[in-house]
DNA sequence: TATTTATACGGAACAACATTCCGCTTGTCA
DNA sequence: TGACAAGCGGAATGTTGTTCCGTATAAATA
């Protein structure tokens, strides 16, 4: 639903009122297009060819590369919807389930999605610019989700309050992406032994769950 | 170094005692492979294209595919001799410190092998069935360097004794590597929140690093 | 040392892709 | 309806992985 290429800055802009309406077909094609890839990324993973996709929505390459000028565009294009439908599914959940609850479903959701996804990590991760806004994309989008859904399982009593929820949604991502650059990893890891030396007291045990 | 560089590409061996010493120049070229190999990975990624590293190595393509005849061989061999090098430095590790802090600067070092060799995790999960030995030799590999050094810094009451070697190799894995599909990640969600719900008494709080 | 031969070497050739280019088609607007 | 910019299709181009095969050579042998 979001279509990055038009730029749908409707309304008369500087230039005068001489801004004609996206053609029909093209919207048309561009929608084939990502319906297309959504498809074929399932089934033959991100690094299906270009041409497979353009000739599964019926279009030329040429109409291929019109819309998305590299490939890149379009992983980032179909993964910016699955975003959206993971954000999006966090209000419903809260809506239907207790606070506690609906946090622990989104969570599960949120994993899913992360580790259905396994061309996203390596995508985000491979140093292409193109990726870049859909990082910020990702942050934008779910950050406001758990977050939500965390304070009101907090104020509902149902969780302990000393944990952030980008700490939370970065630990999560963590257990299914590889690590970024910014040493994130290294603090985890820090934080780790840090956990082991102070359970070192021989008194009563913390459960290995809770000791991760 | 540890050179088994033989093994990877050729496999012909098994046969009678008139075996013909490897060549010289075999050898020598293959050494250069590898070294190539793991120079221009470090610059431009496990994606850099065939012929510019059997350029730097001085050796034409046909030598390159004698020696791996899939790229993906190529990226084994050198992933290899990382693996080694990360297990070798355990024992030296142990010699140097005290086993809790021999422990601590391994899983560091474990930690920044992983998180470096960023097209590792892609690779070993690309599904490509040439990697599966590799992740066979990981294990073999690791497994025992981690467990020698947690034991010893166990029984020398420097480490709470409710972990298992492999629990911990896995868990910092994931901090840095996609999910494996096993269920792994699905479980590993499932137990923070486990750990947020046991966290929600009043009284002594957890701190945040002990909750993760 | 000269000869022989299995082994290894080099790089042209082929195939699969991503991406570019450009002439043709078609919605939109006046 | 006519004009034309936007959009379309697919041939052409460039890059890469991989195969093939004639040539070169290290090691064994005489």
């Amino acid at each position: 639903m979001s279509s990055k290429p038009e730029a749908p800055a409707d309304g008369v802009e500087s230039r005068g009122s001489t801004e004609r309406r996206v053609r029909t077909d093209a919207k048309r094609n561009l929608d084939a297009l990502l319906q297309s890839a959504k498809a074929v990324f399932a089934t033959s993973g991100v690094d299906a060819p270009v041409r497979e996709i353009a000739e599964k929505a019926g279009v030329g390459i040429g109409t291929f590369y019109r819309h998305f000028p590299q490939r890149a565009d379009l992983i980032a294009a179909v993964f910016r919807h699955e975003i959206d439908a993971c954000a999006e599914a966090a209000p419903i959940l809260a809506a239907e389930h207790a606070p506690g609850e609906a946090l622990a479903k989104w969570m599960q959701r949120y994993a899913a999605f992360i580790a259905t996804k396994r061309g996203l990590a390596p995508a985000l991760h491979s140093g292409n610019p193109a990726f870049e806004p859909l990082r910020a994309y990702f942050e934008q989008r779910v950050r406001p989700a758990l977050r939500a859904l965390l304070e009101s399982a907090v104020a509902a009593g149902e969780i302990r309050n000393d944990v952030e929820s980008d700490e939370l949604l970065h630990a999560v991502a963590s257990l299914c992406m590889p690590a970024q650059d910014d040493g994130r990893a290294q603090r985890m890891v820090a934080l780790l032994i840090d956990g082991l030396r102070c359970g070192v007291r021989p008194g009563k045990k913390l459960s290995k769950k809770a000791a991760l």
